[in-house]
DNA sequence: TAGCGCTGGTCTCTTTTTGAGACCATAACC
DNA sequence: GGTTATGGTCTCAAAAAGAGACCAGCGCTA
């Protein structure tokens, strides 16, 4: 019932006006966080955010997915409102997906931790060296 | 082989796997976006952003999460150089979790997606229950 | 002095998620 | 008749996450 996440987020209200009432599954930062932290998500929406891809060619774009969470993925991007998905009936029928006004809208913050961590690779690489000499 | 965190350490090679075989070299941005896209670790981060804390309070203040993840996730964001462990020789001896600047540097742009969160959090639960409407 | 709790973890066991890859129906093309 | 391309689904193994017991050291206190 009072979950101690409604205290966190009440004391994070340094950024913005705490709401009342919320209860244990009630974490909106984590449900919309989590929606799109997962594996491949921000991949998936970065390539959207370019131009509307169809399903082989996001496949191509990003080899290391498996077809099963490509699939996945974009069931889930979808449900959550970020991707459109488009069915052609050309044969075989072509299936395309483009990222949604909410899509974008959420790609313009998305965008910015992703050059953060383009700038940033190297420092964390080496953080990660480091932490590991240290531990060895 | 490193024996402390011995559950925990799966994780950790396929870092190194990874490192080594040059897959994640591929793509600067996955490899760090993925190090902060954890289930829990946006909520630490947001968190250590307000002020250092312990992993007592932590605890208390996520209790959702369990014990061992705290440990994995904690771990995880001080190898990648964001959070800074400290131990305090008191008894029972204290650890102080805190960011450091490259914590702080990549919470800037962490916060303005966590904003966007906030505020459309009722448009994604609108499109999932949508979605799941034309499901059904 | 024997219990009890607090500290920050670790260990084992179970469930959920992810990964790898085979399989599928259709139809055009060779 | 076999090959290619489409966008998937299905199964099984591996990895990650969750639940909760356990641990050592010290202070308290009964």
């Amino acid at each position: 019932m009072d979950s101690k996440i409604f205290n966190l987020k009440s004391k994070l209200e340094v950024y913005k006006a705490m709401t009342g009432g919320g209860n244990f599954g009630d974490c909106p930062v984590r449900d919309v966080i989590q929606g799109i932290s997962g594996k491949w998500s921000s991949l998936l929406v970065m390539a959207l955010a370019e131009k509307p891809y169809r399903f082989g060619e996001l496949r191509r774009l990003v080899p290391d997915i498996s077809q099963r969470m490509l699939t996945q993925t974009l069931y889930d991007l979808q449900r959550d409102g970020y991707v459109h998905r488009e069915v052609f009936p050309t044969k075989p029928p072509s299936v395309e997906y483009s990222l949604t006004d909410l899509g974008r809208s959420m790609f313009a913050p998305l965008q910015l931790l992703i050059q953060w961590a383009e700038l940033n690779h190297d420092a964390v690489r080496e953080a990660r060296a480091a932490f590991d000499a240290a531990q060895a």
